[in-house]
DNA sequence: CCAAATATAGGACGATTGAACTATTTTATT
DNA sequence: AATAAAATAGTTCAATCGTCCTATATTTGG
């Protein structure tokens, strides 16, 4: 099922018990971290959480550093499945694929996990390296898609242009996130602030051109700010 | 200079020096939350930082939780003073003006402070609803000003679909602190990013209409997903 | 089935945490 | 100057933290 390089201890994991229980304490740090954030994330509520003592804990990940290293790897290698899979269940035309992948981004962090977890990573790669990461390799890979049907969608854009204007549909879908996600005021109207998101984004990646954004030469010419 | 009611405890913070040293426990309680992230954040440190001893500190705020709904309110009334100078500084024009917080908003949230500081609000939001409850008043608060220019520059539009679109235009811009921000891998293509910003919201806000944002009865006929 | 590797339990360590308490010093007002 | 209020220092407490160590139980491969 999972394939991915895990970064417990070596040694341990080779057995089947190792490797179930490596995924129990995953699991159950994950949905601590959601629950409670990092503040209340330790190892003796995982190890509660999974049924195991500290000592066995410590046994798999001798450090919490170690710990949480492994942690976002699976949290994040389960969003780039999830978002692999609804790539390939959307429509034929560029334009479909691409409403179809902002339907799924909305969907998906209205969810009580997502929309707990992601502000706890943004929060996290403030301040350790590691996550910042983690995070931005992930950010890189999800925008993979949404850069070539931008590509499609509008093939006069650059590929900087291209980068960018995905960066910053990527980056307002997030922002999103703590106003119409899961318990947010904003959550009974979803539905129209995703029609609003379609609206603009398509029109945006259909209508803007070079001009629009400044060229390095012009950039030098006219500082807008 | 700030004039907003306290909740530090009942009799202190009357004598001058009381009120100076109420600023510095803020101000460093702020620092540290930006630095160290909420999990880094505690009273000995704070104290620390300050230069008084716990004892002192606990005098101000009996509990960590008094000193961080202080901390909150401190910080966002901050953020609202300037926003409203911001506001007075913009252009005649409501596009204009539109177009003045738009940049002002990008240019804070690139900022040091900011960057660090919203991510920690953000998560700090999912599990503590007083938290929770001072960050959507403070955006809350945010949103009136753009909420009236949409209303100038696109007077069809009804009231809750104004406020959906200010939200949209408002989340979108948050989103991009993770990306763009200071020290952010995007933070050099700030200036491009910031134009893409200024024509999608530009457009978004003068082209959208009643058609595009589905009213509640022809919500019901058809639903989008 | 047996030996080596792996998994688990339980305790202990020093450090840090939020909180509480008392005694002393400083401030402002009469 | 006197006095009441406010500010500060210093200590202690129980709880929790990450980490480490040792002994025992379990699993797997030969």
């Amino acid at each position: 099922m999972r394939s991915i390089k895990l970064q417990n201890r070596p040694g341990t994991g080779t057995y089947i018990k190792g490797q179930e229980r490596i995924e129990q304490i995953l699991v159950a740090a994950q949905g601590i971290l959601i629950d409670k954030g990092y503040s209340g994330l330790s190892m003796r509520k995982i190890a509660t959480a999974v049924g195991i003592t500290i000592g066995n804990l410590h046994y798999y990940y001798p450090s919490k550093k170690d710990l949480l290293s492994d942690l976002l790897d699976h949290v994040i290698e389960g969003y780039l499945l999830e978002f692999n899979t609804a790539r390939a269940e959307a429509g034929s035309s560029a334009l479909d694929q691409f409403i179809a992948i902002i339907n799924f981004i909305v969907d998906d962090l209205t969810t009580h996990d997502t929309t707990n977890f992601f502000p706890e990573l943004w929060a996290l790669a403030n301040h350790d390296e590691q996550a910042a990461e983690r995070m931005h390799e992930l950010y890189r890979k999800a925008r993979l898609d949404i850069n070539d049907l931008i590509a499609q969608i509008n093939p006069t854009l650059s590929h900087q242009q291209r980068e960018e204007v995905g960066l910053f549909i990527s980056a307002s879908l997030e922002g999103l996130t703590p106003f119409i996600g899961n318990g947010k005021p904003w959550n009974s109207n979803v539905a129209n602030i995703k029609r609003i998101a379609i609206k603009s984004f398509v029109d945006l990646v259909t209508d803007i051109r070079d001009e629009d954004i400044a060229s390095s030469k012009s950039e030098l010419i006219a500082a807008c700010d």
